[in-house]
DNA sequence: TATGAATGAGAATTCATTCAT
DNA sequence: CATGAATGAATTCTCATTCAT
């Protein structure tokens, strides 16, 4: 047969992203091969090079989609007027329910960084320390201002970092936590460590979850666990 | 490398060991190929055979020898009759040292679990989840003895072992930090994060060197980035 | 180059073949690619199976319509009240001409027999054979008539023939000899070669440019070497 | 089966030549596939890259090997101290001699270069200037002493190797003329387009066939015709 | 007349694995 | 203990070809 009735590219390369991300987030981007991709999208492998022109670049595109839509809807997000404190409970917000609604893109994109080749690699790294910084920014003004007191803001950065991914190696849609409580259990963790103790104790945000952000087509969570730590 | 004459079996495995952590953290283990491996300890691929039954079972004795090392390091180092707050000291001096010293082995332990087959996966995440119990008794203890304050001790658990084993993320042995100073600073975040602010203003301790704990055969760093966050 | 708006299927069709025969020639008909094809003639690869039935088919096309168009044209061009060396010297500058301005279609013939499927095949070298006999019998001509003498007129055919096409293999319409003075130097040789020394002394023929033959469509030279011997 | 017991490599590395050559020669490079390649050996496709690195490699591996062999041999054969007309009588013996028994490898070096990467191709076209630059050398040589008279020595270089090469095309060793006879032949076209036309009417040398040159390993011709003119 | 989505067969190549020596 | 020749299955990728639109 020529061609599958009603097929349409844009739909199809959709559906070859998102098959991808799962695949790749359950075996990894080596393990995964082609076929697999293509029978889960309901194509013959060949048919996969309509759309990306190798498996290496398939991987790139997912990964600079990826950072850059975290980008982007942070930028869309992050309140400009806000004091230091205000930035950092917006972030952390954020950065939970971004990290947990698109837990396979996350897992991913720090998964397979190795997977990349060089020159790949460094366009991608320099999104991921695009993001970083905005953290980094953030507790900087905060102890300059005097809201925060840290020794070092640049290990902070990657120690808050590293606690608020890590959500996404253990968290589970059907599981005991949802996301507010999540946000409101990090928010106070962070507080803390950059010595706003009893900012802490703030409850789980009341705004509607409809107004929430970055969710993009929400697909049903998947039965494979996303470990590590 | 050439093959080392009146080179004895024991000093063969345990140079297949090392170079396979080594390219494994650097490629990826479905990446690693048994010609690479082979040829970076002086030997014929077919010649890996003798001392591992095949590139699955390598892995997996990878992963079990250094989670075992792990827990039983713990067991040697952990110090019974401190209390809550003195445990989570030896805790975290523990980890980060550990885990900088041993940087590629706790990569490979974090980054290749679904390159195993379930029922190595399983036995695995036994020997993982057990060391994160210590983590958990710990936290549990201090919020019974009223020590810490925490609002939920597994997720607890969950951030401050992320937090902790991100250090790996990005420490390098030639970097501004040491591991004296790592810890510190490790500490004072854990400390706040469990409310005991006050302590996190501890020194870097003074314990000599050689008591100091998990070493082992200390290798050159490669200039490999092990990126993850 | 787009498609042009307008154009009409004989006009494609003849676009088709001019950059089958330069693809073909450059890179060789297995390795041409109907895709490759297809771009330079500012179409998709599908739209090429409105002209012909498959890629093979356009080969055995393609064969076909270059020895027919030579037979042909000898057949018109050549001096049929002319004696042996008449005949002979009428041969030599036809087929220089022919195999200098038609060098790709030459060579293509030259080199892709085997890429012929046996049917096909033998109706090419069919072809083939018919225009080598009109040398054969030109040969035979002189040697009844003692104004050639060969000691074997089949060898010498071939000998002849070989000589003459190796032409198009170095020859550059930008290189130092122009298509009259190559004429004048491979007909003194093949003079000398049937034993008629005296005539080789032939200077350039003067008829008119104009009025010398087989041209069709002259393109531009590509910078493509086209090697054999 | 892990290994054909008795196989050797050098033994292996010659039978995938040989029947590279005579695939290639029938089939063509691109047309030719390693599968086939290997069936032809008794070898899984896999196993040919114990001996190439890729099919390209090979293709130049085959060709460097043919040209060096012809360039060598000649160097051997040559006869240093005789005159033009020797010198031309020897190299028309020698090149007629390894264009019959080796027809394949001639014919594979005339038809792939076009397969040849691009500095494959240079390095393979240095190797063809030099032997004809050989016969290019005896012309001069014969112009200069007056012993023959060329128009255009470069050209006629060309012409007469076009010729000699030739017999390649059609000469099949179950024909009607033997290598001795067709060393006549051509022999006397030759002499006849340097203008030594009675030097021609040379009888077969007597020299004893054992002391005649580069046969190597010779082969049982295949059906297979290698048409090209 | 031409497109563009898709097929399916087959290509080169890789690699874990085996085993006679 | 180790080699080196070989397997065979799988992988990425290519391409002629089809056909609904």
């Amino acid at each position: 047969m020529a061609r599958t009735t009603g097929s349409d590219g844009a739909r199809t390369e959709e559906a070859i992203r998102q098959a991808a991300i799962d695949l790749i987030a359950a075996r990894g981007f080596e393990a995964m091969t082609l076929r697999e991709l293509a029978e889960k999208v309901g194509l013959q492998a060949g048919s996969i090079y309509r759309y990306f022109p190798s498996k290496a670049q398939l991987l790139v595109a997912l990964l600079l989609e990826h950072l850059n839509f975290l980008l982007e809807q942070w930028r869309l997000e992050r309140p400009a007027d806000a004091g230091p404190t205000g930035q950092l409970r917006a972030f952390i917000d954020f950065h939970i329910r971004s990290h947990t609604l698109r837990r396979r893109e996350v897992f991913v994109a720090n998964m397979e960084l190795r997977s990349l080749a060089p020159d790949d690699y460094r366009r991608v790294v320099a999104l991921r320390k695009r993001y970083e910084r905005e953290l980094t920014r953030i507790l900087a003004a905060g102890c300059a201002s005097g809201d925060f007191t840290l020794s070092d803001p640049k290990v902070s950065t990657f120690a808050i970092l590293a606690m608020l991914t890590g959500v996404g190696t253990w968290y589970r849609e059907a599981g005991r936590l949802k996301q507010p409580e999540l946000v409101a259990l990090y928010t106070g963790l962070v507080m803390r460590c950059v010595g706003r103790a009893d900012d802490g104790a703030g409850r789980v945000p009341a705004r509607p979850a409809a107004a929430r952000g970055p969710t993009r087509k929400s697909r049903k969570a998947p039965g494979v666990a996303l470990e590590t730590h």
